[in-house]
This record gives structure tokens, C-alpha cells and sequence, in this order.
DNA sequence: AGCCAATACTTCGCCACTCGATATATGGTT
DNA sequence: AACCATATATCGAGTGGCGAAGTATTGGCT
């Protein structure tokens, strides 16, 4: 698996603390970063269903909310593994630029 | 400044230990990154392009071996520091994964 | 009652970027 | 002679990010 965009990354992330509907996605996104990742509508359900067909998400349920859909994803074993793979590069290249002399503490 | 590519952090990184040229930027990306990270050429020369349009990196000097020119790179200040505001990301990004109950450590 | 903001999903098209392929050239190794 | 590493440049295809427009409901404020 190569690297995975920003938008990716933090989608799953965002399931990590359980299944969430595509709207849910974005305000945990923004909250897990404090405020620096906004994810745009068009970013998000595009990537759902690039995750969602690729396995790393599934679909929990679907509710009926005021007569309109509402899709629940949750993320599966391969998402969090793929995650945390994330997670690891880029603790790696982090290290890269602040693992060296004279480098200003993280 | 929003997130950057992989590619473009690393050709970054590659260059904060002095100037380098293309081909020896690609080497030591691979090098820095435990084998992992593969610049394409058509990514580099474009990527740097890009980046010395956007001053992040400028032009060291130009050699020329062999009848044909050499074009060493240096990173500015302004890429040194969007690289370090980088490295902040990602280390950040990483926490949200292995910051939480349960999570494996890093 | 009327209006606006927030919630919520979908689709479209533009644009930026990645990357492999291709071209070109030299020097060293097998 | 063939091949590989070094070295740069360019093109075209494909992926993906993003803003905009469209649709629809709920709840609060005036």
C-alpha cells in the first residue's frame, strides 16, 4: 500500500471510534485535528466510496431520518490496519526532519 | 499552507542537508526513507518545478559534466520551514492514532 | 409566518499532481 | 558488445481533491 492522502487518513481515523454517517466524518475530522482539516462534501463521498470498494470501510446500516437516507460506515480490520500503517510512515518521516542535529524539538 | 505530498516532503528533507542535484535527490529519498519512498523523475522534475516557482527551493548552481548541465538545488528558508510545519503535521496526524486507549505503541 | 443556519447526501467538472514511458547521452562493468 | 547506473527532460493517462449546485429537513430567531 503507497500513501495514503490526508482526506483518506482522516476519514478512517474518524471511525475509529466507531461507525459514523458521511456528515458526522467531516465534524470528527475537523475536531481529531483542532480544527485544521475541513473536508469538502465532494472529497468525502468520493473517497467513501473508493474506501468502501477497496474494503478499509463498509456500510454498518442505513437509516430513514425525516424520509432521507443516512449511510453509517464503519471501518474494517484492513481500514485500521491501513490506518495505523499510515500512522507509522508518517511518524517515520516526521523523524526524518526532526531526528536530526541541531533540529527544533517536536 | 495545506498538506503536502509525500513526494514533495520528501525531496524537501533530501535537501536540508545541503544542495543536491535531481538524480541525487531521488538516491537520497530513497536512502532517508529505508528504501520505501521511489521518486518517479517525472514526479521530481516536475515537483521541483513547482517548488522553486513557489520558493521553497531555488537554484545552488549549474554545472555542466560531460557536455551537459547539472542543476544543483538548495531548500530556502521558507522550505525549511514548511517542511519542519510538515513534520509537525504528520507527527500530530500520527498521535491521533496511537494516542488512544488500546493503541499500539509506536 | 418568514428566514436563515445547520444538518445531510449526491453529482459534476476543473485542476493539480503522480508516474510510467520515452528520449537522449556518457562512462564503467561484465 | 551489451548492459547498467548516472542524469535530465517531456508527454499523456489516470487518480484524486475540491468547490459549486442541487435537494431536503429541522430548529431557532425575528
Amino acid at each position: 500500500m503507497r500513501s495514503m492522502s490526508e482526506p483518506t487518513y482522516f476519514i478512517l481515523a474518524a471511525l475509529l471510534d466507531g461507525p459514523l454517517h458521511g456528515y458526522a466524518i467531516i465534524k470528527r475530522a475537523e475536531e481529531q485535528s483542532g480544527g485544521r482539516v475541513r473536508l469538502a462534501v465532494g472529497t468525502l463521498y468520493g473517497a467513501l466510496d473508493r474506501l468502501a470498494g477497496s474494503g478499509l470501510i463498509a456500510v454498518d446500516r442505513e437509516e430513514t431520518v425525516g424520509g432521507r437516507p443516512r449511510r453509517y460506515f464503519r471501518i474494517t480490520e484492513d481500514g485500521a490496519d491501513a490506518v495505523t500503517e499510515e500512522a507509522q510512515r508518517m511518524a517515520r518521516a516526521a523523524r526524518i526532519v526532526f531526528g536530526r542535529p541541531g533540529a527544533a524539538p517536536a
